[in-house]
DNA sequence: GAAATAGTGTCTTTAAGACAATATCAG
DNA sequence: CTGATATTGTCTTAAAGACACTATTTC
């Protein structure tokens, strides 16, 4: 029997591109990704996506959750695993193999997070983090971001908000407008809403207080 | 500054499905995984996918050539990875974790795998394995196929044989029996040509030999 | 009623699928 | 020429996109 001992064994950590969707400067709603900086008294780390390292027969999604609750607060996610980093380069300290996952914050939960000097929200412009004067995120953890968000646009195209970022019921302009904002370009209403409808079913309740016919909320099939 | 040496470390392994259209004994294409059992005399032990463990420093594409060499005297594929499987019972022997991987034999070359009693193909029913006598893979090899059987056939469904199963150049119908094999299902021939042909050039050969108008050869665009 | 936004009808354009005619080879 | 298979024409059907009309609200 093959004894384990034998092998040398890397350190396995998990890094987090963790999305949403928030409104930028300009009050223009943007895709974004959840940077996080380590501070020692005044001296400032560079923004880097949060990660840590694996303990002992943790499974990797909670490594995930750990990692959320302990360095950002955050709580109640659903991790997706992206890929597997394995350059020994990659890390100075040591041979690490990092997992990379994809998670996503409701829009609702996110300006919290606004009030941390520890983290901000970095607008995707492109498939990149754009951070003011700090070129490229530590490590690899640019094409962590550009695998992310690669998986989360396309896991768009044909349903509706997969990720759950609205809370529901929404109206279907809700949905478009979160949809277009992470996609970065304009849908037209009724080749969307046709396109959405199969995937929702009709609530009761409409929209109101705004001027024009108030719209229906919807809640996601299944 | 974080010192590896804090933390756990687990064992890291490569498991891989190789995958191949390969003549069954009806004499029918099907898509098939490559099996390896451990031979020590006259003990066999049951059918599983190669595998082993990453050695130091080592990238887990050379951890997955190096097993398929030694294991499988199989050469210059060129591995995908899966999926991280990290329950940490799924080895009784302790906290393994293993980076599942897909790769393809091409289908020249996987008749040569028949001749060794460690090594066989087995068709894959459903996304699943069919061993005789056999009713599941050891460790969680089951769910490893069926996520490459699952992927494999994705990756089918607009490119011509993306993984290069087919030696260059080849006929429209080579690849549409190649293509049906590997869905399990029987494909239109005009609708197969007219989707594969902007994906194709034209060569200047033709085949000859058989019945019937000979076809045009085409290699792969790009 | 005017303005605004929701929702639908329908026409146009494009793609997919099916069927069948034509093309080119071996014998 | 006959039989076989490749290749292409074209008709039918379905999907996507665009445009415009109708519906329901606030003011």
């Amino acid at each position: 029997m093959t004894d384990l001992q034998d092998f040398p064994r890397p350190s396995v950590a998990v890094d987090v591109a963790v999305l949403s969707v928030v409104v930028d400067d300009g009050g223009v709603d943007r895709l974004s990704v959840l940077l996080h900086r380590r501070s020692t008294g005044t001296e400032h780390g560079k923004w880097s996506l949060p990660g840590s390292f694996l303990r002992e027969r943790e499974r990797l999604a909670e490594a995930v959750q750990r990692t959320l609750l302990d360095k950002c607060g955050i709580s109640g996610l659903t991790p997706r695993q992206l890929v597997v980093l394995d350059d020994p380069g990659r890390d100075d300290r040591g041979w690490v193999l990092s997992v990379a996952h994809l998670d996503v914050v409701p829009v609702a939960d996110a300006p919290s997070l606004f009030s941390r000097t520890d983290l901000r929200w970095a607008p995707i412009r492109g498939e990149a983090a754009a951070v003011p004067g700090q070129r490229r995120l530590p490590f690899d953890h640019d094409s962590i971001v550009a695998e992310a968000v690669a998986r989360f646009r396309g896991d768009h195209a044909d349903a509706p908000d997969p990720y759950r970022l609205l809370e529901e019921p929404f109206t279907v302009r809700e949905l478009r407008h979160l949809h277009e904002a992470l996609l970065g370009e304009d849908l037209q209403k009724d080749t969307f809403r046709r396109a959405m409808l199969p995937h929702l079913v009709a609530t009761r309740s409409t929209e109101s207080g705004s001027v024009g016919r108030p719209a229906r909320r919807y809640r996601r099939r299944g």
